[in-house]
DNA sequence: AAAAAAATACCTATTTCTTGGTATTGAACG
DNA sequence: CGTTCAATACCAAGAAATAGGTATTTTTTT
């Protein structure tokens, strides 16, 4: 009922060492049945329609199309399908028009294997992740861990939510007022990319397991 | 932040034998840092008052007190340990109580490792495990499994609830009434004995790692 | 065929969550 | 010594969830 069952996945990219790299990140994995990778679009729409996969991992930066194009195509040939945008530089404006367009997850090349393997793990459970990154001037600095955009008090908050405390319980026990505890879920939810505290909770539970 | 942490868990329990079946079966979790025994109630009173374990594993026909006492006892003594009730025959009743008096988890003895695992689990995150049997006039039958008391109907509701769906969203998919899923809802949240949606959340979230 | 369980749907009232704002304070950084 | 960020708190309106019911129709079980 509720185990991830063996994912077909698509991985659509030209640049041909970053998906050698994919594969032999993703090729042992045991609940992985089919990785199949397109080195351009058009490749990629064909065997995506074929496939009908799970998943398909999305190059935003592709030599045939653009990524909001390729997103929207995929999306409309392969309804069922989950999308993950992979790409080298990003822009807030772009991940949220690729959010908009039906992206599950928007990631930056630049992540480990946990945090792959997190955020296929969490589009499998509809529970988007979209890493928020610095803008590019300055984006000089490493990669934000998927966590240090909170605070102290946010993943604290984060933390009780997750546990099924309402505002107020959590505002007691933290002796804070109702509206502040509001702003934080409010801020949490918008952070990270989510639609309302069930996400949140789902968000927080995968975290426990892919942080051990 | 999220994991996991090495718990201190106390069992009392005079029957030697489930004690030692319980220490084979948790003793080598590298999750436990200490699991100490006590064989009646005014020793697991005092341990647990020194020790101030995160959990308390407490069989509620002890020789020397009567189940709700001892929980009640150990709860003023120990406000932040979590105590979970093992017993040998179970009624809803009792099993109210026991909710009432600040049990987090309720479980007959004849659990499988991995469902006391679980309620461990869920009882680190405060997430209540109640047992619900049936009655002792039918309880020739065997325990149900967690899951068997959920309908496929049900359970097709709480995988949409824990992907943050709303219950419009939800009906909308189903091609149900809005109001079939609240019942839903409602049974849901009643039969497993939580609180709310984010627990039920939680609750999927925490199956999903533990059954595969 | 009768009984039990599951699935469906409705009503009402209250609480909680969500979303749209704004605003003040103190700490940290350059 | 400003500027930015975190933390705090407030207002208001609307959506969603919760809790108390009841009731009808299927499906499953005995």
């Amino acid at each position: 009922m509720l185990n991830f069952t063996e994912l077909k996945i698509v991985h659509i990219d030209d640049h041909l060492l970053f998906a050698q790299g994919i594969y032999s990140l993703l090729g042992n994995e045991t609940f992985i049945e089919k990785l199949v990778h397109a080195e351009n679009f058009q490749q990629g729409l064909s065997i995506s329609s074929k496939l009908q996969p799970d998943l398909i991992l999305l190059d935003y930066f592709l030599p045939d199309s653009n990524g909001l194009d390729s997103l929207r195509h995929l999306k409309a040939v392969c309804q069922e399908s989950k999308v993950i945008i992979l790409t080298m530089e990003t822009n807030p404006e772009v991940m949220k028009k690729c959010q908009g367009a039906g992206a599950i997850g928007f990631l930056p090349k630049s992540i480990s294997k946990k945090e792959l393997l997190d955020a296929i793990k969490n589009a499998m459970s509809n529970i988007p992740t979209f890493y928020f990154l610095l803008p590019i001037s300055h984006s000089t600095q490493r990669p934000q861990s998927r966590l240090n955009i909170l605070s102290k008090r946010e993943k604290q908050i984060a933390n009780l939510v997750a546990e099924g405390l309402t505002s107020s319980e959590i505002a007691k026990q933290l002796f804070l007022s109702d509206l502040t505890v509001n702003t934080h879920r409010r801020n949490l939810i918008q952070k990270l990319g989510l639609k309302n505290s069930a996400q949140l909770v789902a968000f927080i539970q995968n975290l426990k397991y892919s942080e051990s």
